[in-house]
DNA sequence: TGCCTACTTGTTACTTTTGACAGGTTTGAA
DNA sequence: TTCAAACCTGTCAAAAGTAACAAGTAGGCA
């Protein structure tokens, strides 16, 4: 590929302003790689315990169905990977990085390769957002295949990154930011030191305000951040990068 | 550059055993992408309050010395980039991406051009560890500066991971891992409940032991994290990505 | 000037967490 | 089988957080 068609791809994404353009610049992207599959999984932890899952991809409809029917992401290596490391991965290589000895995970490969995903690359991609996302693209059994992938993983990952900004900013911009205010200043303050394990007493020496106050501050961020109780709004604030290193 | 070229590289950054060993791949990629300054700043959250920063690099020291002295990282724009975004960045897009309008951020950047840091590329690196990251390469004054950074792009994104992962792994091995020690099953189902906002009742609920049980393990979850009370725990194990969403 | 937002502070009652006391059970590896 | 680590449970007192009551101040903007 030539590096001007592929920054001109990036312009392409960072200027699509719907969910279908993507979708039709990913497709452009894959024929320049020369490999036809892709796909964009994006993982919204606001809630642990129930995340959202989001894909864009032109994987086969019947392995995404089946694959989401049969919980194949609890036994996929890429899944693991994902969450551990941040650099691009080819996935007949996840078999050394990773323990199988008794895992299922080679059996999922085995599976995708019905479908015609043979082998592939996965990028993972984490955000100052609440999300967290992967991005693969995959291709069919022909000799050459890992030399493709190679070639493409430059591209892969860049392209990765810009599809994701792009993808979450139009998710934002689709969705009704009704109750979406804003931390104020002094809520972030004692925000940040609630999540250093101050108690509201020390924040309010720290600030020099009284300690009432900051449980006012504190409470409007539960109610801002739709937490709970105070260890909740830390973690979503965490989650969600409002919380910045005091650098 | 060669894809072989590069893929060996990364080969060597993988297999490196000491900072020395990494320096010096680094020199390597600076040759054959033909730039000649590279810096990586690892930015260690565990405390937001007083964050550690470590750096290899390159740059020139005067101007890294006069960096720090100055504390010019409040105003420069890369950092701001890169607790916001991940795509990779050339410095001078960062103008138009940031609002200047009475910001010292343009200061920066002629500073450093005075320096020989005329214009570079920087990447956000994230991790599931307390660490987050930039990489950034940097080129005098020279009238294809912007064609050999663009050319450069994704093989430094791709470059900047696999040495941020090195790194990291290279600093854990070097430091003195007495104090650590992992969390066991329980603590972490105990802390992960307690990350979504549950009390220890509501959590003894959940996973059908007594309330007392819960507060032991999160009693030991707070030692073996280093944290003076939950929330801080709570805040610690997110930012560690001990904490993983529930797939 | 009037309005809105952010900021400030107080009390009281109730719930939850923490720290310090102490000890029994289960499980897996040497 | 023995040992260690993990797991489980209890009580009490002090500290901290939450909920619900209420209300004044400062600053920016129309």
């Amino acid at each position: 590929m030539q590096v001007e068609e592929f920054y001109e791809l990036l312009e392409s994404v960072d200027e699509s302003s719907s969910i279908d353009a993507l979708k039709e610049t990913c497709e452009r992207f894959c024929l320049l790689i020369d490999i036809p599959y892709y796909l964009l999984g994006v993982i919204g932890q606001t809630s642990s315990y129930s995340p959202t899952i989001r894909v864009i991809s032109n994987y086969p409809e019947k392995w995404l169905e089946l694959y989401f029917k049969e919980s194949e992401q609890q036994n996929d290596p890429v899944v693991k990977y994902i969450f551990e490391k941040q650099s691009p991965i080819r996935w007949d290589k996840l078999v050394e990085y990773q323990d199988f000895s008794s895992s299922k995970g080679l059996l999922v490969f085995e599976k995708a390769a019905a479908y015609g995903l043979y082998n592939g690359l996965s990028i993972p991609i984490r955000s100052t957002s609440e999300n967290i996302a992967v991005f693969s693209v995959a291709i069919g059994e022909r000799a050459d295949a890992n030399k493709v992938l190679d070639n493409a993983q430059m591209f892969c990952h860049t392209f990765a990154t810009h599809l994701f900004e792009r993808y979450v900013l139009l998710e934002i911009s689709a969705s009704d930011e009704t109750d979406r205010r804003e931390l104020t200043k002094r809520e972030l303050e004692c925000l940040f030191w609630a999540c250093e394990g101050k108690t509201a007493w020390e924040i309010s020496q720290i600030i020099n305000v009284s300690e009432r106050t900051v449980l006012f501050h504190l409470g409007n961020s539960n109610t801002k951040l739709g937490a709970i109780n105070r260890q909740h709004a830390v973690a979503l604030a965490i989650k969600k990068g409002i919380i910045k290193p005091n650098i």
